[in-house]
DNA sequence: TTAATAAAAGATATTTTTGTCTTTTATTTT
DNA sequence: AAAATAAAAGACAAAAATATCTTTTATTAA
């Protein structure tokens, strides 16, 4: 099992992709996002659809228009595209899948588990969405294969 | 998303469940398995029987048959079922499901992913699965609900 | 050696995730 | 206004994960 869903990496994928190409003054097409982050085109508008109505990316119509993310979304954190997309089981479930899970009635591997997730959340709410955006446009990151 | 997958889940409660019952001396069946750690009977039944397939956990069929968990077997790590039932990409693979995603050729969160995905294959190498069996016995941690 | 027990195996069903294709709506350019 | 562009929305399809039910096989006990 990887650790998002599949909508979710691509989720993610996606947004990096579109805040460097905003970053560089250009809206950007859903073809050419699927293109540059090697995906099934249709599958991915969903998914970009959603984040839109969310208000975390932006998007326009028509000749010239495309999705791209405006200045203040560039500094949202990366947990909020994960928790619009997976919610946010991974940040706060049970390992074990137990509901009542919990300091006082705890699942074996509890404390334990309790800390990765930390881990995990930390690392998605101290990076930003725009954060990369400089490797990427030097290529030194990348998005797809 | 949850960090493993439900068969998952259901697997590692079930191994705690019949290596605390087994630590008491007493063989378990799969109707008291499934009710002890609250899941299918019958879903549970396949992955018991591929967790045995492969030598995991053992089983006699037959009255006063049932599942149980051998001596040596109680101190297997934890990842040893993990890896049985979701493989092991949780281990290795890329956050963004990049198949190239290395050192040289990064995602975004290649670094910080790495430090967490050891951690997790840590946690679960340095757990074996006889661990609980105590805390179990005493009721002081929870498989079910 | 028959009946009872319990896991193994097989077949099928449901739900969720992932992916594709078509139509509609909004916007721009000619 | 008409044509072109591009996202939004809707309908559908395939695959994988999860779940249920039935039949078979092995073992034990009467």
């Amino acid at each position: 099992m990887a650790i998002f869903s599949k909508t979710c990496e691509y989720a993610i994928r996606a947004v990096f992709f579109i805040a460097h190409k905003t970053a560089t003054g250009s809206r950007v097409g859903i073809k050419d996002i699927a293109q540059g982050i090697d995906s099934p085109e249709h599958f991915l508008a969903k998914i970009l659809q959603d984040l839109s109505r969310k208000g975390l990316i932006s998007s326009i119509k028509g000749p010239h228009g495309g999705f791209y993310i405006d200045t203040p979304a560039l500094s949202r954190p990366l947990s909020e595209i994960v928790e619009a997309v997976d919610g946010n089981s991974l940040f706060v479930g049970c390992a074990l899948g137990l509901k009542q899970c919990s300091e006082i009635n705890p699942c074996p591997l509890h404390n334990e588990f309790k800390a990765i997730r930390n881990r995990i959340h930390a690392m998605l709410a101290t990076t930003t969405i725009g954060s990369f955006n400089e490797e990427l446009m030097e290529g030194l990151l990348s998005l797809k294969k």
